[in-house]
RNA sequence: GUCUCCUUCGUCUAGCGGUUAGGACACCGGGUUUUCAUCCCGGCAACAGGGGUUCGACUCCCCUAGGAGAUGCCA
């Protein structure tokens, strides 16, 4: 049977590339077995839900390109795919457990638990066999109470989970009688998780590690229902430097920050997958519809990974290169504009990207890169006269080149005017680098700039010429004192 | 504390009893080059430790150590 697989996560905080991931391999789960991607919204916690963080989850899926088959926006025959509408089959499920004897309710209050937890491992049970008498004293006492779950004392719970094998627990060792329903009325993720993916038919399910030791607990839930459980495979850790869990400390972790500074959706798909999965060859480069193809739950790892932020950029570069440069200059629009770079629609912005796109690795690095494009400003002889030259040797390859400069080729005449460079290199007894080197600190002000030709098409002549006569200017004056 | 999981270069990983332990990022050299970068070539660098099993262990088993996670009316 075509498996269905749901990825299911809570509107608490912006979508982080550890959620994501697990976002990921549980779309490629489905999609490889030509399955069915489900997405649920478990937002059961009304403390800390966010409704930023809600349109955060949908905007950045999208954008990845992890389309959902069913779920908010898309429908699907078990909707609703939002938690929350869902309290009253969960209320349902809880009852029934209580009625069955295997969760009861439990009039504790929040100072008795931390009071209890301080001696305890979790909960003392103190409700679990309460008198009818007692009960009903405690139900008129007004006391909201909470439904538990009523763990067995005996026994243990194993299961075969699909990527660590099999996990055994003995019950004794299971968190003593977890909630089930808050006294809010609200589900607890125990509870919930287990019914919606009951009721949604949910077939595998990929989730992180840190449910590992709940699981045991969630195979008896769905036992005391009746029902049968999904398959289990629980992913490792993405961890930060530190080797600790990744988080806040951890610098930028959430999708947006990515996307924001100018990572591409298909780097961060490709270096996602890569963590934690590999095709058992050597191959680098993935596409979301290659993997589609190709990705297996039985080729995932065990162990926790370290978030490479230089690896997802190097991977960055690679599809930013390999970008048509009118592509390219779009994406790279709102970074220059914002940085205050203006350059025209069309083939200058196209030819700026041509220039840009083996320098970056990320789109925000793209404005120091095309600083040159910034405001005319007078330099000083010191910035204007190479390691090897004098400010007199500098003056006159200005004032000989700028005539060769008069007119700006492109493609082939390119080579047409470096030769005449060369010559002219030639007979000042300079080196050509040297002068090459004149000419792009007098015009881009830096020693540093992208291929100069290229760089000075898209300056235009007339800032050309204004900035050689400037340095020019400058050179003479410097070279007079001298 | 208790329970659970994990352990190959600094990082991501390949390896599924016999390999000079392979690749990638990073780093360090070199080449191409008008600077920077791209690209190409080369280098550095790992089986946590100890016991078994076996003719033979990175591969299988056990122990130890280390790491991570859980222990919530959060998910």
């Amino acid at each position: 049977m075509a498996p269905r697989v749901r990825f299911a996560p809570s509107p608490t905080g912006r979508l982080h590339v550890g959620n994501v991931r697990t976002a990921l391999f549980a779309y490629l789960a489905a999609r490889a077995a030509g399955g069915t991607f489900v997405l649920r919204i478990e937002d059961t916690d009304r403390r800390r839900y966010d409704p930023d963080a809600l349109a955060d989850i949908y905007d950045n899926l999208t954008w990845l390109g992890l389309r959902w088959d069913e779920g908010p926006g898309a429908g699907g025959p078990h909707a609703p795919y939002i938690q929350s509408e869902r309290v009253a089959g969960h209320r349902a499920v809880a009852e029934r457990l209580v009625a069955s004897g295997h969760a009861y309710r439990c009039y504790c209050d929040a100072a008795r638990l931390e009071r209890v937890r301080a001696t305890h491992n979790g909960y003392d049970r103190r409700c679990r066999n309460l008198t009818p008498e007692q009960r009903s004293r405690h139900e008129e006492g007004g006391a909201a109470p909470v439904i538990r779950f009523r763990v067995p004392l005996e026994g243990s719970t194993r299961y075969d989970d699909l990527l660590l094998g099999s996990i055994e627990r003995r019950n004794s060792d299971i968190n003593p009688d977890p909630v089930l329903l808050k006294s809010d009325g609200f589900p607890t993720y125990h509870l919930a998780a287990i019914a919606d993916d009951h009721d949604m038919a949910i077939s595998h399910v990929l989730r992180a590690q840190e449910w590992v030791s709940s699981a045991p607990l969630h195979l008896l839930i769905f036992a005391a229902c009746g029902w049968q459980p999904p398959r289990y495979a629980h992913l490792p850790a993405v961890n930060g430097p530190d080797g600790k869990k990744l988080g806040k400390r951890h610098g930028a972790t959430a999708v947006h920050e990515f996307r924001r500074r100018g990572i591409l959706p298909e780097a961060l798909v490709n270096y996602l997958a890569l963590l934690g999965w590999s095709a058992g060859d050597d191959r680098e480069f993935f596409s979301l519809a290659e993997l589609e193809r190709c990705f297996g739950i039985d080729r995932l790892g065990r162990a926790g990974a370290v978030f490479d932020h230089q690896k997802l950029e190097w991977f960055n570069g690679h599809y930013i290169r390999g970008l048509p440069p009118a592509r390219l200059a779009v994406a790279l629009r709102p970074y220059l504009r914002d940085a205050g770079i203006d350059v025209a629609e069309g083939a200058a912005e196209t030819a700026l990207a041509e220039l840009l796109r083996e320098r970056i690795s990320v789109l925000d690095e793209a404005p120091a890169r095309a600083a040159f494009l910034g405001p005319d400003r007078d330099l000083p002889a010191a910035e204007l006269v190479p390691r090897r030259l004098t400010a007199a040797a500098a003056a006159t390859i200005l004032q000989q080149a700028s005539p060769l400069l008069e007119h700006l080729p492109s493609g082939d005449g390119e080579h047409a005017l470096e030769d005449r460079l060369r010559e002219l290199a030639r007979a000042q007894g300079v080196k050509f680098g040297d002068l090459m080197m004149t000419i792009r600190m007098a015009t881009t002000g830096s020693k540093v700039s992208p291929p100069l030709f290229g760089s000075l098409r898209v300056l235009g002549e007339q800032r050309l010429h204004a900035r050689l006569a400037r340095a020019l200017h400058t050179l003479q004056a410097a070279a007079e004192e001298a």
